[in-house]
DNA sequence: TATTGTTATACTCTATAACTATA
DNA sequence: TATAGTTATAGAGTATAACAATA
């Protein structure tokens, strides 16, 4: 697991520096990315574990590269809702299909026996977690 | 498995924080926790993949904390060893363990048809390394 | 008065450049 | 002249504190 990680990582912190984006400004544009909510610098702060002022930095660092626009909430004056752009949307799917690409190089380099095992553990794993929909694992 | 890695990894950057280690620091105390060599600043940067003057400043915290030596090499005296002291081992046992909890609670909250699937694929996995022992995987 | 967000300032970590000591 | 390491300086990212605007 380890080396996987270690593997696919490696590419995907290299495409992000040929963006020129740091890894709390691609964890921002990931959580902006849920269509399901505009969410406010407050909540891009809690979610990302990040001070107030930090959040707002990071904002503006990817409103600066055109990845997300910032509009005042008209209910509520004081509160900024931040907005991913198409641009925002078109790095996280490349910085997916780097992951992808990483992960299936790993995957080639397994015998059709070692795919088999890890094919059927994972999908037990993950036939689990959907009889127990709200276990979302310890801690 | 990202569900594994992000319980796990907190625990342990928690630990980290205790200490007043930052993750450089614990990657440059397990590389010297490597008991065949004597590393010196150079290879220090170069295997975690910093610059001379950061591996220098990073040795310089260690050593400030207690957790490493550094001593000319009698041979070529421009070179300056580094070496893991009690106290920094201590520091990397401390981290396993909080690593190894982690991952045994998670553990703990599968279905036994789970774990079993899960420990027949990582005993495949790890029977083709044996197969294949200088294949370190792609990339 | 409380909350949201920004600006001011300081600290950590890192890099490049300049420097010292040794080979 | 080349190499190992340190020191000087600058930039990114973050935190706390002080501030502005809105509720």
């Amino acid at each position: 697991m380890h080396e996987l990680m270690r593997g696919t990582g490696g590419r995907v912190v290299e495409t992000l520096n040929e963006y020129g984006l740091s890894l709390t400004q691609m964890k921002a544009l990931y959580l902006l990315d849920e269509p399901t909510e505009e969410v406010s610098v407050k909540v891009l702060g809690t979610c990302l574990a990040m001070s107030l002022p930090a959040a707002s930095r990071t904002a503006d660092s990817l409103l600066l590269r055109g990845l997300v626009t910032r509009h005042e909430d008209p209910e509520d004056r004081r509160i900024k809702r931040l907005l991913i752009t198409p641009e925002g949307r078109e790095v996280l799917r490349t910085l997916e299909a780097v992951r992808l690409d990483g992960v299936e190089r790993w995957a080639q380099a397994l015998t059709t026996t070692q795919r088999d095992a890890l094919h059927a553990a994972l999908l037990t794993l993950h036939d689990g977690d959907d009889d127990h929909p709200d276990n979302e694992g310890p801690r």
